[in-house]
RNA sequence: UGGGGUGUGGCCAAGCGGUUAAGGCAGCGGCUUUUGAUGCCGCCAUUCGGAGGUUCGAGUCCUCCCACCCCAGCCA
């Protein structure tokens, strides 16, 4: 997976020192998402780096949930990430791990660090112990509770476990540093009392493992040696560290970090992508619009143009904003290369072929793919067709050269060059009906009379085609950084991000249009089959991404 | 006014003291084209947050300054 062309990223560089210097054997990472929502983009980057970094040295990378909060977390969230890493195409090693595996061990490590005199239980509120904290320029106080003999704080650790005692009233501390300069070393909360129902222990906890004294030591249960986080954290490693030494712990992992990724129009935060699903901006967490792994697996999005989106990121400690078009690049590099053509007309006008008989039916052919030797297919070619109502105009402009305009010829892809002879409109004054001319022997090759269109145009057969609904979007947002500064990322919620297209007609092949592959409509964009909408009677295709386009209709 | 990070073209980014500062995205020209797509060709930083300094030589080393991000949840 490693391009050798490429420069090595500080993480591969440490690994390399690693495994020269005998620092490690073999190479351990792990992706560990919390149970609280959706993986988005920016997980998918951490994905690919740890899986990828596992790859290329010849190691295992786990995936293990980091469920130690059961406030937030749920078993569908769990299976959904299950899913999108799958679908990613990565495969972790062993069996799915969960925080939760290991409550005990971390309780018994718990209760040695009160007897080490290094952890103690506090009864100073959540407000007290703010007050306490200090600030980021003052320096913190010790608890009152924090000399107090080690075995009152087991027996009372005890209590908080068994339920006997109420939630916000008591925490276990470990005793650090109330004066540290780092605000993550005074004295930090290692367990708190949450009798809260936990997806996968029940009631079997009254008490749960805060972040910081769970994270370092899943990791050295499971001989993590390279622990990869997000920039954020940077000010947690000390703490991760401390506890890994003062811990009898059967391994030493390391924490990184690194710079996670921002899309310019999008939002990557899991708590606002749960509040665009709850409070009805979008249907669900795999609606089409949403930057989520499902969202973009249920639009069309290849997972193989996402892995090289990430591959194409930078891992380094800055934390820059990508633009959008950076990832839309790599979705249409993929899509150009690999996806099936097809044609659809979204806006259908009919055409009239007036030279050819009543009951003329030719089978065309057309490939599959233009340069993929993928088959072909049939296209039914008669003598009342759909054309696109944009690609007709009344009025031959120069600016309208590659359109069907009357006297003018152009030529119908995969098949015939046709002229429009005149045009038929309703009471709205909107053209219904065009009446064209087939130039003969013009199928795969030029005019005779050396008269060569200028445009080319998609069609489907009026009696040949099938019903469907196309569901074009747009970005959600229509600022750039939704959710910079004190900005409500609400307000720039785009209200014509999802454009419904009824009425349309696709050509005959696409009736059996399969979930899992994205194709062209030549001259639209790419679309695959919705997974949810559709039905037996009904068709819902979902744009995955239009085509690049410099053409820009002005209306001169 | 604490601590931890980061600053290279519109965006991302390579560069690890020594030819004229990679590459990708976007943009702009042109060619090809039965998708106004694709492909191909060309253009796009006298300069690396700023100011000093060290050196024969600095984006790369030193000093000071500036800007931005993260940390004061019993969230992760």
């Amino acid at each position: 997976m490693a391009d050798e062309s490429k420069p090595l990223n500080f993480i591969q560089q440490t690994i390399t020192r690693d495994l020269a210097e005998g620092v490690v054997d073999k190479v351990v990472t792990r992706f560990p998402p919390e149970p609280n929502g959706y993986l988005h983009i920016g997980h998918a980057k951490s994905i690919c780096l740890n899986f990828g970094l596992a790859e290329q040295f010849g190691g295992d990378c786990n995936l293990r949930f980091d469920d130690t909060n059961p406030e937030k977390e749920e078993d569908e969230y769990v299976q959904a990430i299950i899913e999108d890493v799958q679908w990613l195409g990565f495969q972790w090693s062993g069996d799915v791990r969960y925080a939760s595996d290991y409550f005990g061990q971390l309780y018994d490590w718990a209760k040695y660090l009160v007897q080490e005199g290094k952890a103690y239980v506090c009864e100073l509120n959540a407000e007290q112990m703010r007050e306490y904290r200090g600030t980021l320029t003052e320096p913190g106080k010790n608890s009152p509770f924090r000399e107090r003999p080690a075995d009152e704080s087991l027996t009372l650790l005890e209590q908080m476990k068994k339920g006997d005692v109420d939630e916000g009233s008591m925490t276990l501390r470990a005793k650090i540093d109330m004066a540290s300069p780092n605000v993550s070393l005074r004295d930090p909360v290692m367990y708190r009392i949450k009798k809260v129902p936990h997806h996968r222990t029940g009631d079997q906890w009254n008490i749960y493992p805060a972040y910081d004294f769970a994270h370092g030591q899943e990791d050295a249960i499971e001989g993590v040696t390279h622990s990869v986080c997000t920039l954020e954290f940077a000010s947690n490693r000390p703490l991760y560290d401390w506890f890994v030494e003062n811990l009898p712990v059967p391994s030493t992992p390391h924490q990184y970090e690194f710079g996670r990724l921002n899309l310019n129009y999008s939002v990557t935060s899991k708590r606002k992508l749960k509040q665009l699903v709850d409070e009805g901006h979008v249907v669900s967490w795999d609606d089409p619009r949403m930057p989520t792994i499902s969202g973009m697996r249920r639009r069309g999005v290849p997972a193989v143009a996402i892995r090289h989106f990430c591959d194409s990121l930078a891992v380094a400690k800055t934390d820059g904003v990508v633009d959008i078009s950076q990832l839309e690049h790599f979705i249409r590099d993929e899509l150009n290369k690999n996806a099936p053509r097809a044609m659809t007309v979204l806006r259908p006008l009919k055409v009239v072929i007036s030279n050819l008989p009543e009951d003329h039916l030719e089978q065309l052919t057309a490939p599959q793919h233009p340069e993929l030797d993928m088959g072909n297919r049939t296209l039914p070619f008669t003598r009342e067709i759909y054309i696109d109502t944009e690609d007709f105009k009344e009025e031959y402009s120069k600016k309208f050269k590659k359109k069907l305009t009357p006297g003018k010829r152009i030529r119908l892809r995969n098949g015939y060059v046709i002229e429009a002879d005149d045009y038929v409109k309703n009471e709205a004054g909107e053209v219904v009906q065009v009446n064209a001319s087939l130039v003969p022997d013009t199928l795969g090759k030029d005019p005779a009379d050396e008269i060569k269109p200028k445009g080319v145009v998609h069609w489907v057969s009026v009696q040949h085609c099938v019903d469907c609904e196309v569901h074009l979007y747009d970005r959600l947002f229509n600022d750039p950084a939704p959710d910079a500064g004190d900005k409500n990322f609400l307000d720039a919620i785009n209200p014509a991000s999802l454009q419904v297209m009824t009425g349309c007609k696709a050509e005959q092949s696409l009736a059996d249009a399969e979930e899992s592959t994205t194709y062209q409509f030549e001259r639209e964009g790419y679309f695959c089959k919705d997974r949810k909408n559709s039905s037996a009677e009904k068709r819902v295709f979902n744009q995955t991404i239009a085509l690049r386009s410099v053409w820009v209709e002005a209306d001169t």
